[in-house]
RNA sequence: GCUCCCGUAGCUCAGUGGAUUAGAGUGUCUGGCUUCGAACCAGAAGGUCGUAGGUUCAAAUCCUGCCGGGAGUACCA
C-alpha cells in the first residue's frame, strides 16, 4: 500500500511540477492521518512556490487520482501532506502478504562461532540469537540462506585445553575419556579449559608445555594423525564439541547451521592466498612477517603471517572468506561478530579487495557490542569466572520462578531472546539477570501473554471465520491501522538488518490491543462481535508472525 | 598520540533531518478486577537530547572543536 501510494504521488509531482523526486511516506501520529509526506517542503525551492501552495496543489491531485484508496488529504503546518486511507484500503493493507524482495538471492550468514574445546559464554549466546534473527529476516524475504559456523579447533586456547585434559587424565590416555558420561562432556571440557588457562597464566613452565601442546595440535593436522594417543584425545574431544553445538542450538530453538567450518580447514587456503598475493604485491614482508599496509586506506597495518611463518587470524579469515566465495558464489555475505574485531576485519577486507573486489562488494561485517554485567564488567572465557550461555538461561529460570508464575521453558526462552533482540545492534547491552528476564513490561513474556489472550478470545468464540471488517469504529480502526504497519516495519528491519525495529513495533501493537481490549468487549458486543473477531484474528496473526520472525514461540495459551 | 564506536528521564533503551507538549519500559506516587485472561489498563512526577559552535525554512538527528566512556592500535582471536 505504502509503495503504491508513493509511486502515485511521485507521478503526480512529475505531472504538476515537472520535477523528479522520490516521494517517501512516513507514519505520522495517528491524529494526523495514516501517512504523511514532507515532499512539498522539499520541492518549494525548486518549484519556486511556497510549500503550502505546493502542498495544496498536490492535495487536489491526490484527492482526484487516488480517491479509491485515500479518503482524505489535508495540508498541515508548514506544508505537510497528511493522507487518511479509506476503510477498504486499510483492510486491504492488513490482509496483504509480506513481499519477498530477496527471492532468487543467495545469502551466506556467519555467526555464533563458538570455539571447540571452550565453553560458550554469554557473548556467544548474544551473537547466536542476533545471527539467528537476522538470518530469519533474510530467509523470510525470500533469500536462500546458508548458515555458517566458524570455530577455532587449533590455536593457543586448544593448547590450554589439551594441557588441562591430559593433566586431568593423568597422561595421554585416550581410553580414559570413556569414563566421562556423555551428559557431562561439555562441562568437563569447560573445566579443563579453565584449568589449562589458569595454569598457563600462573607459571612459566606450564606456559612452555601449553605452547608445545599447541604445536603438536598443528602437527596432528599436518600429519593427518588419527592414531597417536595425543591425536585420539584431540579428535575425540573436538568431536564432543561438534556434537554439543547442535544440541545447544536445539535447546535454544534457533535454526541449525548448514556447515561448520573449523579453523584447521581454511588455514591452508588462507596461507596459499596470502602467499600468492604477496608475490603480486598486495601483501608485503616487514620485519620477517607478511603484512598488509592499511595506512594508505586510513587503516592499520596488520600481520597476516607471523615471523615464524605461522598464519595469524587475518590469513585464516582470508581463507575462510575465499572458501565461502568459492563454494557459494553468494549475492550477499554477512558476518556477525562482536565489535572488537571490527577494525582488523576492515583491514582483511581491504586486502582482499585488491584481488577479489566483487567478493568484498557483496560482503558486510555486522558488529554488536558486548554483554556486560552490572557494573560494566566484561565477560570473558579466558578467566575462571565465566558466565556461560547456560548460566544466562538458568538465571532466567531462577528469576522466573521468583515471579510465582511458573513460566514454561518456551517463556524463559522468549524472555532471554526478546531482552537481547530489543536493543539496536551495535552498542553494548547490559545484562541484569533480574531485569532482563522480568516477566512484565516490554518483554517477551508480555508479548506471549498478549497473544495468548487474543487466542483465548477466538477460542471462546468458536471458529466463526472471516466476517468482513466494515463500518469501523474509532478504536477498531486505530488497532487495524497499527496492524497495517507490520509490513513496513518488517521491510525496514530487513533492509537495515536491524531486528529490534520488530520488537519495538510488536510491543506497540500489543499495547494497542490491550488498550482496545480494556475499553471494548468483543464477545457479546452484538453486531460488532463478528467483525471484531476478525480484527482480533488479524492482530493475533500479526503478533504471532512477528514473534516467529524473532525466533520466539507464540503459544495459544500459557 | 592515532583510528573506530558510544554519550537521550534515577536505571535500561527507542527515535538518527521535519509537526503546539523529545517517546517507551522500569523505578516512585495515585486510581481501576462480581463483567471476554489485571503477566493488564488509566493517570502523576521525572529530560540544558554530554558541551560549544556551524549548515538548514527545519537539528537529538548532518559538519567541526572540546569533555566523558569503551574498543583497537603488527606478529592472540
Amino acid at each position: 500500500m505504502k509503495t503504491e501510494l508513493e509511486q502515485a504521488i511521485t507521478a503526480s509531482v512529475k505531472e504538476l511540477f515537472g520535477l523528479d523526486v522520490s516521494v517517501e511516506l512516513t507514519r505520522p501520529e495517528e491524529q494526523f492521518g495514516d501517512y504523511a509526506t514532507n515532499v512539498a517542503l522539499q520541492l518549494s525551492k525548486q518549484a519556486g512556490k511556497n510549500p503550502r501552495e505546493v502542498a495544496e496543489g498536490l492535495a487536489v491531485r491526490i484527492r482526484d487520482s487516488l480517491a479509491e484508496k485515500v479518503a482524505s488529504v489535508s495540508v498541515a503546518g508548514p506544508g505537510f501532506l497528511n493522507l487518511t486511507l479509506t476503510e477498504s484500503a486499510l483492510l486491504a493493507a492488513a490482509k496483504a502478504d509480506l513481499p519477498k524482495p530477496l527471492t532468487g538471492q543467495k545469502w551466506v550468514l556467519e555467526y555464533s562461532d563458538p570455539n571447540p574445546f571452550k565453553p560458550l559464554h554469554a557473548g556467544h549466546l548474544y551473537t547466536t540469537l542476533v545471527g539467528d534473527t537476522i538470518s530469519r529476516l533474510v530467509e523470510r524475504a525470500g533469500a536462500e540462506t546458508i548458515r555458517i559456523n566458524y570455530g577455532g579447533d587449533v590455536g593457543l586456547h586448544v593448547g590450554r585445553s589439551m594441557w588441562g585434559i591430559v593433566n586431568n587424565l593423568g597422561g595421554e590416555l585416550p581410553e580414559k575419556l570413556a569414563n566421562i558420561p556423555e551428559a557431562e562432556r561439555p562441562s568437563w571440557m569447560g573445566a579443563r579449559y579453565v584449568e589449562g588457562t589458569t595454569a598457563d597464566e600462573d607459571g612459566r613452565t606450564t606456559h612452555d608445555e601449553v605452547i608445545a601442546m599447541n604445536k603438536r595440535v598443528y602437527q596432528v593436522h599436518a600429519d593427518n594423525d588419527h592414531e597417536s594417543p595425543f591425536a585420539q584425545i584431540y579428535w575425540t574431544c573436538r568431536q564432543w564439541s561438534y556434537d554439543y553445538f547442535p544440541e545447544l542450538y536445539k535447546q535454544l530453538k534457533v535454526k541449525q547451521f548448514d556447515r561448520y567450518i573449523p579453523e584447521s580447514e581454511i588455514t591452508p587456503p588462507g596461507i596459499q592466498a596470502v602467499t600468492e598475493q604477496l608475490a603480486k604485491g598486495v601483501y608485503e614482508e616487514s620485519d620477517g612477517a607478511v603484512v598488509f599496509k592499511g595506512e594508505p586506506y586510513g587503516l592499520h597495518t596488520r600481520v597476516f603471517i607471523n615471523g615464524h611463518g605461522l598464519p595469524t587470524y587475518e590469513a585464516k579469515e582470508v581463507g575462510l572468506i575465499l572458501t565461502k566465495w568459492r563454494d557459494y558464489q553468494f549475492d550477499r555475505s554477512i558476518i556477525i561478530t562482536a565489535n572488537e574485531i571490527e577494525q582488523y576485519m576492515a583491514v582483511v577486507y581491504k586486502s582482499i579487495e585488491q584481488f577479489e573486489p566483487e567478493l568484498v562488494n557483496r560482503s558486510a561485517h555486522l558488529v554488536h557490542g558486548l554483554v556486560k554485567l552490572q557494573g560494566g564488567i566484561k565477560m570473558s572465557s579466558r578467566k575462571g569466572n565465566i558466565i556461560t550461555a547456560l548460566d544466562i538461561l538458568q538465571a532466567a529460570r531462577d528469576a522466573g520462578a521468583e515471579t510465582g508464575t511458573n513460566p514454561s521453558e518456551e517463556t524463559i526462552l522468549a524472555a532471554v531472546k526478546y531482552a537481547f533482540a530489543k536493543n539496536r545492534i551495535g552498542g553494548d547491552i547490559a545484562y541484569d539477570p533480574k531485569e532482563s528476564v522480568a516477566l512484565e513490561g516490554n518483554s517477551g513474556p508480555y508479548l506471549q501473554y498478549a497473544h495468548a489472550r487474543a487466542r483465548s478470545i477466538l477460542a471462546k468464540a468458536g471458529e466463526q471465520a472471516g466476517a468482513e471488517l466494515t463500518g469501523l469504529e474509532p478504536d477498531e480502526r486505530s488497532l487495524l491501522r497499527k496492524v497495517t504497519e507490520y509490513t513496513e516495519v518488517v521491510e525496514r528491519a530487513t533492509n537495515e538488518l536491524m531486528p529490534h525495529h520488530i520488537c519495538t513495533y510488536l510491543y506497540e501493537l500489543a499495547q494497542k490491543f490491550n488498550q482496545f481490549y480494556e475499553h471494548n468487549r468483543v464477545i457479546g458486543s452484538g453486531e460488532r462481535e463478528a467483525p471484531r473477531l476478525t480484527l482480533v484474528r488479524h492482530y493475533a496473526d500479526t503478533l504471532r508472525n512477528g514473534l516467529e520472525l524473532l525466533g520466539i514461540a507464540a503459544p495459544e495459551r500459557m
